[in-house]
RNA sequence: GCCCCGGUAGCUCAGCUGGACAGAGCAACGGAUUCCUAAUCCGUAGGUCGGAGGUUCAAGUCCUCUCCGGGGCACCA
């Protein structure tokens, strides 16, 4: 039977709020946040606990007075070394490093690498990426694909049921339009040749006549209009439509390593809108209002949201109503991740708001983040100022295979080709998700393709070295094998590793529970940080017999949690680079 | 008019539930390669955290006001 795990962190947490109590047995301490934090700065030792000051008001005291009881009374738990008090009132904690060194022991031995089991039984529902049919992805749909799928990986590494939901656009009245352009001006040879940009045209075309030409408009309308009644040819269009424009994303969807376990487009939904408005009809939630039904959420501060137009047909937030009830009825999900940009956030505020009045209750949550944009000079003169998604994918595999070439002109083509590919892609990933999602965000060429300093390459250069390592360890000694060595920390870089090394799980939990991938990013950007600066000043392969064994170990980790973590955020890791 | 998100070093960005002197990368400058992949490492320089008040033992972080940029506010999603 596995052990549960338990951060570091928790249990010193625990300790400290434990020891307060018994400092202070009459005092209230509900109220007050006892927790132990990693320390900023390393000369304040490993670990700090700041709850001193937070309580000198409530027991009257002075801080400096309380952390001295509180380190008086303190029975330290076996991993902790020492505990100082310091500054105003701070409780430095400092680990042993053979408590670090059997934390990381652990941690070899665990699959999971010391992760917790978190999300057991229950199930996430994942709703992103979402792209229109009929319409190519561009650079501004990367970033829900990508964010998307990495909390994908992080709540599915923390052991949630995830299911991952792609709801495509493919519904709604764009149909009309594009049945009817496609009738009249389709280009067939462009549409075996590039589908979804002849889709695309067919639809602006279509809808640029439909502006001023009212005939135009009404045909579209009855095109739809047959399309929604079942009209059994405008509904084969239509799935042929959807079934071309997949075939593209799917591309792109492979390139990208992301893969879903539903499809369910609005279109799904459909039979359901009915009954939505019947149901917010019998809560007496809706009104009418100029000719369309709305539910008034003024009083909340929600402005009026529609939830049937005046011309009887649904919007989107009777389609996103109709998709939670269906999902909560099917699936049961302890919590509904939305991610999308944050032009959509009232629309989300609109129709959680409306959900939880129809008694609704699992948790819904919008993750949004700021729009790409571009620094006008730069791209000014670009038509519509549009970069395609697979543009950038493919820039981004040629710049890193001039890279690559330059850097291993002995690796032979097909290798540098699938090199240039993983580091290409994962360049383009992790400059999305290394920055807060709701920055706003300026894409610049420059940025998004980085090949060193902060970038995923960089990571995967870090993970590449220690793969050489280990090869060329098991070369020179053979007969060797580390796993009967402990691990010993000596020198300063390699504790300062290993505590980094021992913070995975948290980092992991943390960026789940924010649901920022970021924070992934970040320490696994500190992570090799810490790795290289051990790499460029300790020396292993030439090391004595024991600290070398012990420090490949240190290394072999390492490669675990890089590669672990990257695939978190759904970069790979080539053992060559 | 109301609401949301940004404004941190020349540039691009971190900074978790307020915590000890504000951190990276790029660019600049100076070092390191007989040695485990230099896509690296070590160092120097660079910031009144848009501005003004306030709360607090403690504010980049919370509150109020204000300036700048982006976005949203009824039949597109």
């Amino acid at each position: 039977m596995k052990k549960e795990t338990q951060l570091i962190e928790q249990q010193l947490s625990a300790w400290c709020a434990e020891t307060f109590a018994t400092c202070f047995p009459d005092a209230d301490l509900s109220d007050i946040n006892l927790r132990v934090n990693a320390s900023r700065n390393e000369q304040f030792g490993d670990y700090q606990c700041d709850a001193a000051m937070k309580l000198a008001k409530a027991l009257k005291s002075n801080p400096r007075a309380i952390g001295q009881q509180f380190v008086d009374t303190a029975v330290l738990p076996a991993i902790v070394e020492k505990i100082e008090i310091a500054g105003p009132g701070f409780v430095n904690i400092t680990l042993k490093n053979d408590g670090l060194a059997s934390q990381l022991t652990n941690m070899i031995a665990d699959d999971k690498l010391g992760l917790p089991n978190i999300g057991k039984n229950q199930t996430v529902i994942i709703d992103y990426s979402s792209p229109n049919v009929a319409k190519p992805m561009h650079i501004g749909h990367i970033r829900s694909t990508v964010i998307g799928n990495s909390i994908d990986r992080l709540y599915r590494a923390l052991g949630y049921n995830v299911i991952a939901d792609n709801h495509l656009g493919d519904w709604g009245t764009q149909f009309g339009l594009i049945i009817l352009g496609y009738r009249e001006f389709a280009d067939h040879d462009a549409l075996k040749r590039a589908p979804v940009e002849e889709l695309e045209r067919i639809y602006v075309e279509s809808y640029n006549r439909s502006k001023d030409d009212a005939t135009w408009r009404d045909r579209a309308k009855a095109e739809l209009v047959k399309l929604q009644s079942g009209d059994a040819e405008n509904r084969k269009l239509w799935e042929s439509f959807i079934a071309l424009t997949l075939g593209e994303f799917d591309k792109i969807y492979k390139r990208l390593d992301v893969t879903f376990d539903l499809y369910r487009g609005e279109s799904f939904y459909n039979d359901d809108l009915a009954g939505v408005i019947e149901r917010l009809e019998e809560e007496k939630l809706s009104e009418e209002s100029d000719g369309a039904l709305i539910c008034n959420l003024e009083n909340d501060g929600l402005n009026v949201a529609i939830v049937r137009k005046s011309d009887g047909g649904f919007n989107y937030t009777t389609t996103d109503i109709a998709t939670v009830a269906s999902r909560t009825a099917e699936f049961q999900p302890s919590e509904i991740i939305y991610v999308t940009d944050d032009r959509q956030q009232l629309h989300f505020k609109q129709f959680f708001h409306i959900c939880k009045k129809l008694g609704i209750e699992t948790k819904l949550t919008h993750i949004y983040f700021g729009l790409m944009r571009l620094p006008e000079a730069t791209f000014s003169t670009r038509e519509g100022n549009v970069i395609r998604l697979d543009a950038l994918l493919d820039e981004a595999e040629a710049r890193a295979l001039e890279v690559v070439k330059t850097s291993s002109p002995d690796m032979d083509e097909a290798q540098q080709r699938e090199v240039a590919r993983a580091v290409g892609i994962g360049a383009i990933k992790y400059t999305d998700l290394s920055q807060n999602p709701t920055s706003l965000v300026t894409f610049t060429w420059k940025k998004a393709l980085a090949m060193d300093g902060n970038s995923a390459p960089y990571l995967q250069y870090a993970y590449a070295r220690i793969a050489s390592v280990r090869d060329k360890y098991a070369a020179k000694f053979p007969d060797i094998s580390p796993d009967e060595f402990p691990i010993v920390l000596t020198e300063e870089q390699e504790r300062r590793l290993a505590l980094k090394l021992t913070r995975f799980p948290a980092a992991v939990e943390s960026a789940a529970r924010l649901h920022r991938p970021s924070v992934m990013a970040d320490y696994l950007y500190d992570l090799s940080q810490a790795y290289s600066s051990f790499y460029q000043n300790v020396p292993f392969l030439k090391a004595d017999q024991g600290p070398r064994e012990s420090r490949i170990r240190l290394c072999a980790l390492t490669a675990s949690v890089l590669k672990n973590g990257l695939a978190l955020l759904g970069i790979e890791t080539p053992e060559r680079i």
